[in-house]
DNA sequence: CGATAGCGGCCACTTCCTGACCTCAATGAC
DNA sequence: GTCATTGAGGTCAGGAAGTGGCCGCTATCG
């Protein structure tokens, strides 16, 4: 422990944990001498970490936002939380980041001690599920154990539910993960089959690494996320919701905030657009703006909405019969 | 760049983004030679990185999990995905992982490069707000700006509206992040007013540090948690609600996961119990599910229920006598 | 003005790093 | 079994680097 290098990690971690160190505080902890503290500062900056330092009494060092990212030194909560975060985010929270969300998962879970990864598992009973598309939801550990296995290529088991619901236990090579609209998917060789495949994650269950490396094949396809374009034909139902709002485009927009597009229409009309795979949130936001609307379309949302309401109006009817309590 | 340990950090960055590394390969990106290589591994070890490496034909070096984590080395897509799922996790998505969550987080922005920076604020647009509580939002730039001057003991600016609406302007010495319930408040020493005080982070804005750095003054309490517990004596107004649902308890819970408590009542009903500071969310959830239900209180959700069944169905009638249209 | 703290040159000493060469031990393909 | 491949690790010599102590300098704050 001795070692140049790990100093200079050890410091780049303390000046990530806390800003502002004064020189003598760092060298003490350290275990050198000022000059040498000196030079291991020089030594980032070297590196290309922009440490600052302010002279005088009170002075001190600092470590800046620089043009590239410094290896990130984290403690066991910091990584569950880490984690935990990646996982929301690959589940696909906000659009365009799932990739990215999922690669930095996989480092992290791959480093990960044991018993950080048994802490996750027991978080995981209260991890909020995918509520924001009401689609299924991906089992985080499948999603990083087949991450893993694409990027380390190794051969990968698991058994699949097919759409008919039969299921078949498959050994493939796999080849890139793809996420499209809400849903991952895996395009992998198929060595059972002799053929190239997609599989829709949440249909995955009980993937292993079997630990057999292979040399990746060439894709018949411009790109994974292609191949998987092409596959499925039969995309999933989504609806495209317009909904006319009596009601000013600030207030509205207030409510919806990104949900959802808001357009003017006039002093106190707008005209709202979504684009969901269900229809429980459109009804909500309507509901909460408060205001009268006309349904342009779906039809499906008229019925959704006719039916909350008539559902609403009878059990507050036979509330009000009961006799209203008080909170 | 030839230095050792920014070697020894390229080549722990090369073993996290892809697992198997060959010799030779990994020898040839550093620019070393063979047995320099061994050796470089051979200090990772003694660092305490448990590299494993596999003999004979195909063989290699690979990083297996360890008991310490090793320093991270994320890309720029990496932390962006980083940031945004830290983010989400600090809003209380899971609960007991906010302060370790807000901690990383801090650490990610500080070293993050501006053009990062100015990606993520691109990407705020679209990001996911806190549905989960219908509790307002706080501002996740508010939250690390407060978080990295509790850490780097900098004194703060900002300006609070207080519960009466007035806006006034702070200058305090912030001492602790609290994350009680759904909020966030800020254990600070009040510059102005000479003691001290908790602010709710929702209604904090524009906060900005002075660069002035101070010395941390004793808080006359056991723990911020226990002097922020201790100020709120009169609590926000929220609703307990209770509902009963004619439903088994299972299907209520897929909806409801985890925004309430469903307790099973019999095979076909169950109570519902949820503690909000909106009744849009209880509407919509009993909406949701499908199913009929009673309303045990507050009677506002009821009143509430009332108002969106009655407008839901006036809209759907108009929409019917102009004749549905497709979608 | 004086105390404090970072900056950086110089120097001598020590440590370690590196590449080359060697033998040995696994491992998988033929 | 044989053989090529690949990692492990010892040794050695030359060179590169890190280190601590010393110095004078400058910036900053009270």
């Amino acid at each position: 422990m001795a070692n140049t290098s790990s100093r200079t990690l050890r410091l780049l971690s303390l000046l990530q944990t806390h800003r502002y160190w004064p020189g003598p505080e760092l060298s003490d902890r350290l275990g050198v001498s000022a000059r040498t503290l000196r030079r291991d500062i020089d030594r980032l900056r070297e590196l290309g970490y922009p440490v600052v330092a302010h002279r005088g009494v009170d002075g001190g060092y600092q470590l800046a936002p620089g043009a590239a990212l410094p290896p990130l030194v984290v403690d066991d909560e910091e990584a569950i939380a880490l984690a935990i975060g990646l996982r929301m985010a690959a589940q696909g929270a906000v659009a365009g980041i799932e990739e990215s969300a999922v690669r930095a998962l996989t480092k992290v879970i791959q480093v990960m001690p044991p018993r950080l990864r048994r802490r996750i598992d027991a978080l995981r009973t209260v991890t909020v599920p995918a509520a924001w598309g009401a689609g299924p939801t991906i089992d985080a550990d499948a999603l990083t154990a087949v991450a893993q296995a694409c990027r380390d290529e190794e051969r990968l088991r698991f058994s699949y539910r097919a759409r008919d619901g039969e299921l078949t236990a498959r050994h493939v090579e796999p080849h890139r993960l793809v996420s499209l609209g809400r849903r991952w998917y895996l395009v992998a060789y198929d060595l059972t089959r002799h053929d190239w495949r997609s599989f829709r994650l949440d249909r995955l269950a009980d993937p292993g690494s079997t630990g057999e490396r292979f040399r990746p094949r060439d894709l018949p396809a411009e790109d994974a996320a292609d191949f998987v374009r092409a596959a499925i034909s039969s995309m999933p139902a989504a609806y495209d919701v317009e909904v006319l709002v009596h009601a000013p485009a600030a207030k509205v927009r207030a409510v919806v905030s990104r949900w959802g597009t808001v357009e003017e229409l006039g002093e106190d009309r707008c005209r709202l657009l979504m684009t969901v795979d269900g229809l429980e949130w459109p009804a909500m936001l309507i509901g909460a703006v408060g205001a009268d609307f006309e349904i342009v379309g779906p039809s499906e949302l008229t019925d959704f909405v006719r039916e909350w309401g008539t559902r609403f109006l009878r059990v507050t009817a036979a509330d009000d019969r009961r006799g209203s309590r008080t909170s």
